[in-house]
DNA sequence: CCTCAAACTGAACAATCCTTCATATCATCT
DNA sequence: AGATGATATGAAGGATTGTTCAGTTTGAGG
């Protein structure tokens, strides 16, 4: 079903102090900072390290190398943009189609613009490492959350539940990452997204079950 | 209005003899096969040279440096995607909306899913440059084409052209995207292909004007 | 046939940077 | 306080690889 996860991407150990939790955060901080600031090519594991007040050394007792690092950072953040879907999913339930529709757009549009640059950096973050168990997960994750959301949707009985939700997310999700990469300037986002939102309120309409 | 191309991207000098074009050829194709089958991480200059029969010294005759050479594969793929969208574009001329849109749906997902190998390994080649020019370049054309297209349709009178243009084509550009991120079964492509015509189909009924 | 510029060669250079490990410090429990 | 395991240090190793350049080959034009 899902991929599992490479076991060369696995964190070497677990914290069990508090200390030890403290430099993770520090060390996660720090390389999201620098993906910000100067890219993935540009990240060294010294840098890393000094950023976040650290020797390298104590780099590798967490990480058994660069890429289960950057592997975790995406683990965490798709992990939080998971919940906030599923969190987003279960409040919409019971409201028309549309609503969750729309509902979903803004949660994901937000998240994704909140912090722009940090998207962007994870975006392109992704490539040396083998990140197919992470998407796979994080769709399974948002394919489950909407699909029930609009299973529960009044006045509507779609004839292929799976099929609709799925093509709301694809559509959604990808549309919002395809803005980021055209550099939209804001009047041009916020039409973008009234115009999605006008598209899956006419998509949803023209399914009628 | 379009960002310039960087100058340190610029290939080096242009070939004047039949086997510089021959040579240069074998150094594209050479790459292309090299990120589809190792990705980028593993693309070494050297092995690029052994591939494509020459020494390393020849392609660096024609490219300052690495990021010279992934940047001018893809600008040579997006060049020829951009045509074939122009294409499209004007043989759909006077056609119903719907069908434009279909149109330019069956040409994106065609193009890209072609050779998805290829498609992939590019997508993922880009990290390494500063791509900002080529996107816009490439967003500058379709935008251009689809705009011109849709404004030849009948019975239709969009209120906002450019606005209902615009989103129609990062709508269809980006969920052909998430769809090859998420690795969905043949299956799940055609049936979301489906779902994206009828929702490009839908938002342009809704569009009275 | 001769000349010259274009094209090509590939060993060597230079620089980067990931990763290790022997050692030191810290926190917790008895 | 002492013992023990968890945590942290950072200089040094080692391997990779992008890039150069002095010299050779090729081809086109006169």
């Amino acid at each position: 079903m899902t991929a599992s996860v490479p076991s060369s991407l696995k964190s070497r150990k677990k914290p069990q102090q508090a200390r030890a939790n403290a430099t993770l955060d520090a060390i996660f901080e720090a390389t999201i900072q620098l993906l910000v600031k100067d890219g993935y090519p540009m990240l060294t594991t010294t840098w890393v390290a000094e950023r976040a007040g650290v020797s390298v050394g104590t780099m590798y007792q967490y990480f058994p190398h660069k890429q289960a690092l950057i592997y975790a950072v995406n683990e965490r953040y798709l992990k939080i943009l998971a919940e906030k879907i599923e969190h987003t999913c279960r409040e919409a339930q019971g409201l028309p189609a549309a609503a969750m529709a729309e509902a979903l757009i803004d949660t994901y549009w937000t998240a994704k613009t909140e912090r722009p640059d940090v998207t962007r950096a994870l975006y392109r973050s992704v490539v040396e490492m083998d990140n197919e168990a992470l998407i796979l997960e994080f769709a399974a994750r948002t394919d489950a959350a909407t699909t029930a959301m609009f299973a529960t949707a009044p006045n509507k009985s779609f004839s292929d539940l799976q099929s609709v939700s799925r093509a709301l997310v694809t559509v959604i999700f990808g549309t919002v990452r395809n803005s980021f990469e055209r550099s939209h300037s804001e009047q041009e986002v916020s039409d973008l997204r009234g115009q999605l939102i006008a598209m899956c309120r006419a998509y949803i309409d023209s399914c009628v079950g």
